[in-house]
This record gives C-alpha cells, structure tokens and sequence, in this order.
DNA sequence: GCTGGTGTTAACTAGGAGAGAACATTCACT
DNA sequence: AGTGAATGTTCTCTCCTAGTTAACACCAGC
C-alpha cells in the first residue's frame, strides 16, 4: 500500500475537479493564496491540521477520505443492468424506473442505472426493483441545485427515508427545514410537501429509499 | 461554535487514556520525542498531517472523530430519541424498535439509538419510526462478526435493502453469494434465507432498510 | 537512597507552511 | 487581434512552528 499522506494532494485535486469548484474558489473561502492551494495539490507543500480540516468541510467530505488511496480493486463480479436511462415522464418516484421482478438484486457502483434529471440532480439505482413501488437510490445534487429549479415543493404519498454520504443538503419539509451533512439521515411522510437544494460547495451524494403506500409482494 | 481544532489535543488524551496507552509509549511508536505529545494534547503545538494521520491509525480511530470535540460544531437542531435500548426480544427486524407515530424524523449520528447484538453486531436506527414495520438502520459489524454465531440462515416476511459504506461483509443469500465493499448495494427479497458475516480486517458499515409486508399507513 | 516509570515546561533550532509576484494558458468579449 | 478576466503553475523569500533536548516534579517498588 502506498503512502497516503504521498496521495493528499492528488486526492484533494481529484474531488474539487469532481465538484468543479476552482482552485483559487477554495483559496478564496480558505482565506489561503491560490499557489499555495496549488502546491499542496500537487504534493509540493502540505496544509497544517487547520487547513486541512478546512479544506474537508469546504470540500463537504469526510476528512478520512482524502486518505484513501487510489489502490481501489474491485474486483467483485457483481453483474448487473447497465441501462442508461433518461426518462422523466413519471409521476411517482418509485416508477422512475421501470419494473423488473428479480427477487435479488445486486449493484456495482461502477455500472449502475443512471437518470439525469435537470439542473445538476442525478439518481443512480442502487437496486433493481424486486418488489412493486420502490425505489432504492443514490442521489446527488450538484451545487447549488434543487429539487426544483422553479423552488416549489413537491408531494406523494408514501414515505421517503435519506442518509447524507458527502456534502450538504437543505431540506425542507413542510415548514421544517434542516441541514443534512455527511452521517445525517431523515424519514419523513411523503405527503408533507417537501423539497431539497444542495447549499454547500461540494455536490451532495445521499442514500435514498422512497416506497409508496401500495406496498405489495 | 468552538473551534474543534483547539479540541483536537483534549481529544486525543481522552482516547489514549481510554485506551489506557502511556504518552511515552505513543511517542515511542509514533518516533517523535515525548514531550512532543505533550504538547500537543494541551494544545500547546499542532502535529504535522502526517503525524496526525500516524497519530490516528496508532489509537485506531478514523481521523474525523478527533474533531468531534465537546465544542460541538454541529449545531443542527435535530432533536431525536436518545434512548440506548438493548432489547433482542423481538421477531422481526422491523420490530426492533417501538413504534412512534412521528411524520418527520432527523436524526443526528451522534446520538441514535442503538440496539447492541451479540458477536459484534450492532443497529444503530436511523429514523424513528414514520410508520409501521419499517427500519432504516447503520448496521455495524464487528471483524469476524455474523448474524448468526451458530452459522444458519434466517428468514422473516418482506423486504431487504443495503448499501455499503465501509468494509467488507460476505452476503449469503439462499445460494448466492456476493462480497459487498463499498459504494456496493443489494435488494432481496427476505423471505429467502440469508445472512452476513464480515470477512474484513476493519469493521463493516452499511445502511439498512428493511420493511415487512404489512405496510400500511 | 536509587532506579524506572509517569507527564510537564522551559529554550532552542531547522525546516516547511504559506505569501507574493510573475508566469503561461484559455476563454469571451468588442 | 487586442484587451480583460478567468484559470493553474513555479519561482523566491520570510516568518512561524513542528519537533528536539534538557531539566523539571511526581509516583511506584526495591
């Protein structure tokens, strides 16, 4: 295994490109000059504990994951569907994808179901539906997106559970809104009208479980 | 808001004593003087990233819970149910936990509900109750931990989904078996016979849901 | 008394965290 | 093509601080 602190900087340029904030954007909120974002990206300096954990936060980002190193093998042979989707036409976020009656599903995270929805918001399958009116999935809002760019709430009926991965994540349900980052999770009644919008730097990765009420097997 | 960098020392003295370590023998792992970590933890000097990042691996904690000070600087007023409940009594996952008829549920990860399995498994709930036989959970385990110490499947009515955050659990479900890192996720139906044992070196995180077929609302 | 452990605090130094300037690019305009 | 405002990079330089060495005070057991 190779030496972590070695990959900081890489790891640090990695995720900003990811979120496509620039660098002299973080330098900026850091209070930092921009060569010195720079040098330490290109592992020519490294940030002090301060900086660092700065960097972590603006970054929306768990400190421990600018450790982990490339070395990545994933060599799970999990097959899966491919398909990449890119309707929008449903009414009910349980039928965004269409139904397939497998009784396991397993998901490689490198080829999962994609739908792009508008305005930087994405859904990625994390399981096939094996039963009727859910939908399991990752969603992740880019910065600065919403639920709707229009800002109006949205309602269903059934029920909608959530758990923030990365970054953060204002939601607003009813007349409640709150702040979700990175260990954060929420339940909540489907037909309280709710929305989101990504107010932090970073994009926002959740977990997301939406089933409705004709729940059957 | 206090700053969680000037807790960063009181932290670490707190996890050493925990651990019942010597300061001189943490100094001698980590190759730097002992005086040195003195000062560190009276936050008289700051350690390097790099020997933050020994400093971390040597109490085997992840870096990120050295900030979580006393100073709490997450001040998202997320009221939960603070309850530590360790009941194993009941029949079906989805009743873990007691039923609370809330229609919103946020809960902070610093104070959820766990329920403490034997062998080295643990739930730790993720959202009250919203509605009936239903559990969204963080389920932990232990290296070498399984469900089932005796090594036999189980089944029960309805539904399962997860996703993995960390580590590395070998899922058996009827016979199939898939090795879930992280980023992996899986649906199955529950009423095939199943279960999970942790093959890694490090603990297995991932989250749960779980629902039976009862739903109604 | 001594010896071996514990943690703490002075005074000091070498090295690197971070700044500042000038650099080469690429865009989008008139 | 010319200006302007972005982008990221690479020099040089300075000042601060990460980390050392020394001596400190405290407890155990022999």
């Amino acid at each position: 295994m190779t030496d972590p602190i070695a990959y900081l900087g890489p790891r640090l340029k990695e995720i900003r490109l990811k979120t496509g904030v620039s660098l002299r954007e973080i330098a900026r909120r850091l209070e930092v000059s921009p060569s010195f974002v720079s040098q330490i990206e290109n592992g020519k300096s490294q940030p002090s504990v301060a900086t660092l954990y700065a960097l972590a936060k603006l970054l929306g980002v768990p400190i421990d994951v600018l450790f982990e190193g490339s070395g990545n093998t994933d060599e799970t042979l999990i097959k899966n569907y491919e398909v990449e989707v890119d309707r929008q036409d449903f009414t009910h976020p349980t039928d965004a994808w269409d139904s397939s009656k497998a009784r396991i599903s397993a998901v490689n995270p490198k080829n999962r179901s994609i739908i792009t929805m508008d305005s930087g918001v994405n859904w990625e399958r994390l399981a096939a539906t094996v039963e009727e009116a859910v939908n399991f999935m990752e969603i992740v809002y880019a910065p600065g997106a919403e639920t709707n760019k229009s800002g109006e709430m949205i309602l269903h009926d059934g029920f909608e559970y959530g758990y923030a991965l990365e970054g953060e994540l204002e939601v607003t349900i009813g007349d409640l809104v709150l702040q979700l980052s990175t260990g954060h999770s929420i339940g909540f009644d489907s037909s309280i009208p709710h929305r989101f919008r990504n107010t932090g730097i970073g994009q926002f990765r959740g977990i997301w479980f939406v089933h409705g009420c004709n729940v059957e097997h």
